[in-house]
RNA sequence: GCCCGGGUGGCGGAAUCGGUAGACGCGACGGACUCAAAAUCCGUUGGGCUUCGGCCCUUGAGGGUUCGAAUCCCUCCCCGGGCACCA
């Protein structure tokens, strides 16, 4: 008899032998066969590891090992985003500093990851905080600027008056302080930008071909949100100087425009409003400017969409109507042209403002059936939106009959003839702004000098070092707390050599996060961001698992650095990662894990009592991966006692031979196959399952299994159980590690197919026996067997067949009548 | 409002090119071992009826297609996520 399983002290054994042997440490120049498996890298919080970390990370793990079981070299690196507001906060409630909390919760993660026991090469882990590495993220927002791709112009920020400190978005919870619950207002600041709308069609475009998950390719899209349509050019009364260009998806409906709508930012405003409506229209823009984004959008939610005429009036391009010129803060400055032509009869949003100010409404769209006798006057009662195949144009001049998706074209064709507008594309995506008035980031390298303007600090000069600042509380001054080190931001100007004064912004953490993965391979390279051979033979990467909160932010940010650098010579590919996997959220008994819930998993608690192992697999067996689960406390004894029957059947002397039985051979080829095809496909929870099937199977009646039985198991249950199956395969009698000693187990096609199969027999097309026959039987062998079934004989009450479906190694179906 | 994903035993979940619904695990019940308990092992476990041979019902609800539907189609309900005055 074996002693028994003790997680704990197979795991400490192992673990410090891979240390020993630097197992996982790459030969990055040397490696064959190369594959770079990469996890989103944490932020490093006070609390240390989520179990939602140590869910994603596992799953990445499982295939790093899976990866390298089939003879690649694994590059498993690992990180920490640890620049943020995040950072900053908690360090502020605690009256602490960032630079002293960060390194504390660095080694804490680090101590927690080791524990689990993941294939991580720690010496080339990344820690975005340091000056070696963001001294190459100031070196990214250089060589943007240089290609015009960074520009610094006038944007609104959330500003708490209360206070006094400029807040992010996320810090806005429906148009309050997240803080102290005041109304937020909106400031004007000079912040820069990125302009990742120049690259908003390939970002698309490219999503037809990478290798990622649908819903996350969806969500890119959706947020990228491109309309095709037309620009169309309105002229003003009495303003021949100015066109009015507005952006349309419906150039079918302009015969039915019966009044324009300007954004209260729309620069034309002050301009065109007649002497009589002045008053009015600069109450009215003063009323809408005071309120802040948020404020802004949530009112537009919940009250009646609210204008004021100018008195202005504009040309009907194709009607030569005097058409009215509103302004309402339903139109938005920042998509299209900050105008609109409002066609009230065919947009929901326009016919509800058309009521309110009683507008004139005209019917230009009408299904195709009602064109004949179609009333002129008659009353809608909703705007009607429908444009297909299916619609017709009425009130349109020779347009009439034509079909309204048919119009949409010949219509924006016939005024790009006449010089009066053209296609034209519209993207939802906005230019991502990088600037924070905050202090836990890179600062960003610019100078701003009185006589040259923004000057760039030159490459040599980086990194631009955050300096430690006792103060950095975010004030009222609506700039950085980098404003407050004179030592700091006083400098000279690299270009003429004058007084100037340093940019005292930050940036964005998530330009830290953009790049993170192409520095892992060139860690130990100072003078270079990533070493071009390097990057060559290791990038793009080849498995990226994350979770899909990022889709937008995070993945579409890091697409959108590696283009531009592909672009700039600095990247031989453009798209950072071959296959991205989303994988799911952990819920608690059902429900969300929160602090205020009081339910959240602590890793450290479950790994001290049932090891890293179990709680790893258990992790994995309690859903669909890509889906996420149910965590639930007595689950987990599931795993513990599967791990206790495999160390049972494999920890002692085994006897040697091919399997004992054909039938259970055959259920090793075919649990090898299973498991092969889940492990690969993300689907670990029914691998797990095959595979505690195979292991009752190979134990059925107190057997022992032997060494040909439970060697492959052994390895397959590697990338889940790596120390358990480290200790066994030693006990099998191999010396060094399973991971480089042995390869993921093959499978005969053919044995994996049992030879016997159970058919099932319906009689219409209900179960009525089930017959044992040879695999492949025939259709008539199966038919004679199962007609003596006596169950069959019995519901089929002697009458005549009509039909008999048949299908091989399944089913036979009689129907009869 | 728009776009996704999902609804299957007491529970987590299997099975979707239409072909034996409920794999695997948890829990529960019964038994073995034990002075006893824990652990372990064996058996049972969707619901109802049963003359113990079986029979009927069952994948959110209702309809449809089909020899056959958890799976396909239509209508609807509920839950989760994303976007949202985007012209």
């Amino acid at each position: 008899m074996t002693e028994r399983y003790d997680p704990g002290a197979v795991e400490t054994k192992w673990q410090k032998r891979w240390e020993e042997t630097r197992l996982y440490n790459v030969d990055i120049d040397g490696a064959e066969d190369p594959f770079y498996n990469l996890m989103m890298y944490p932020y490093p919080s006070a609390e240390g590891l989520h179990v939602g970390n140590v869910y994603a990370f596992t799953g990445a793990d499982i295939h790093g090992r899976f990866k390298q079981l089939q003879g690649h070299t694994v590059f498993e690196p690992i990180g920490f985003d640890a620049f943020g507001i995040h950072s900053e906060n908690f360090a502020l409630e605690k009256s602490t500093h960032p630079m002293e909390l960060i390194p504390s919760n660095i080694k804490n993660f680090t101590r927690q990851l080791k524990r689990m026991g993941f294939m991580y090469d720690w010496d080339r882990m990344v820690d975005v905080t340091q000056p070696e590495y963001y001294k190459w993220t100031q070196w990214i927002f250089l060589q943007l600027y240089k290609a015009g791709l960074a520009e610094r112009r006038q944007a609104p920020v959330n500003w708490c008056p209360s206070c006094k400190t400029v807040l992010a978005n996320e810090q806005v919870i429906d148009g309050a302080c997240e803080r102290c619950g005041s109304e937020v207002e909106q400031r004007f600041l000079d912040q820069w930008f990125f302009k990742i709308t120049d690259y908003a069609q390939r970002l698309l475009d490219n999503l037809e071909w990478i290798d990622w998950s649908d819903s996350t390719k969806r969500l890119q899209r959706n947020w990228i949100g491109r309309s095709e349509g037309a620009d169309i050019d309105f002229e003003i009364v009495g303003h021949p100087d100015k066109k009015l260009r507005v952006f349309t998806t419906r150039p079918d409906t302009l015969f039915g425009a019966t009044f324009m709508v300007l954004a209260p930012e729309h620069p034309y405003v002050a301009a065109i409003t007649t002497a009589d409506r002045r008053a009015a229209v600069d109450a009215y823009v003063e009323n809408v400017l005071a309120m802040d984004l948020v404020e802004r959008r949530k009112a537009g939610e919940e009250r009646q969409k609210t204008g004021v005429d100018t008195g202005a009036k504009a040309l009907n391009p194709v009607t030569d109507e005097e058409i009215r010129i509103w302004v309402a803060d339903y139109v938005l400055m920042e998509y299209g042209h900050g105008a609109i032509m409002a066609v009230p009869a065919h947009d929901e949003r326009d016919f509800e403002f058309a009521k309110s100010y009683d507008l004139p409404i005209r019917i230009v769209v009408i299904p195709a059936d009602q064109y004949e006798g179609f009333d002129p006057s008659a009353e809608l009662k909703q705007a009607f939106t429908e444009h297909t195949e299916d619609e017709v144009l009425v009130n349109s001049g020779k347009f009439d009959g034509v079909p309204a998706a048919k119009a949409i074209r010949e219509i924006t064709d016939w005024l790009a003839e006449e010089g009066r507008g053209s296609h034209a594309v519209n993207y939802r995506i906005h230019d991502w702004c990088i600037s924070r008035q905050r202090y836990w980031g890179p600062p960003i390298p610019a100078i701003h000098c009185e006589k040259d303007g923004v000057v760039p600090v030159p490459e040599e000069d980086l990194p631009v070092v955050l300096p430690y600042v006792e103060n950095f509380k975010p004030d009222e001054s609506g700039v950085g707390p980098l404003a407050r080190s004179a030592e700091f931001f006083n400098v000279r100007c690299p270009r003429c050599g004058g007084p100037a004064r340093r940019e005292t912004d930050v940036s964005d953490t998530f330009l830290d996060s953009a790049w993170y993965f192409m520095r892992y391979p060139s860690t130990e390279k100072h003078d270079v961001p990533f070493d071009a051979e390097r990057t060559a033979k290791w990038l793009p990467v080849d498995m990226y698992i994350g979770g899909e909160e990022h889709a937008v932010l995070h993945l579409m940010y890091s697409r959108f650095i590696c283009m531009a650098l592909h672009d700039l010579g600095h990247l031989p590919f453009e798209e950072p990662y071959h296959r991205f996997r989303k994988h799911g959220l952990i819920l608690k008994e059902g429900a969300k894990m929160s602090k205020s819930r009081g339910n959240v998993v602590i890793p450290d608690e479950y790994v001290e009592r049932y090891g890293a192992d179990t709680f790893r697999t258990y992790l994995m067996f309690l859903g669909p991966y890509e889906e996420g689960g149910d965590f639930r406390e007595q689950g987990i004894t599931g795993i513990s006692r599967f791990f206790d029957r495999v160390w049972d059947a494999a920890a002692g002397p085994l006897g040697d031979g091919e399997p004992e039985t054909p039938e259970l051979e055959q259920k090793l080829h075919a649990t090898i196959k299973k498991v092969t095809e889940d492990v690969a496909g993300l689907q670990y929870n029914t691998a797990i399952a095959a595979m505690m099937e195979y292991l009752n199977e190979a134990r059925a009646g107190g057997r022992t299994p032997r060494r040909s039985e439970i060697g492959p198991l052994v390895v397959m249950l590697a990338p889940f159980a790596p120390h358990l199956a480290e200790e066994l395969w030693q006990r099998l009698g191999h010396t060094g590690s399973i991971f480089t000693g042995a390869h993921w187990p093959a499978y005969d096609e053919k044995l994996a197919i049992a030879d016997q199969v159970d058919v099932a027999v319906q009689v219409n097309g209900r179960l009525r026996a089930t017959i044992r026959m040879p695999r492949g039987a025939s259709e008539d062998d199966v038919r004679q067997k199962a007609l003596a079934e006596e169950g069959v004989k019995r519901h089929m009450n002697g009458k005549e067949i009509r039909k008999v479906i048949f299908v091989p190694d399944r089913l036979i179906n009689i129907v009869v009548g």
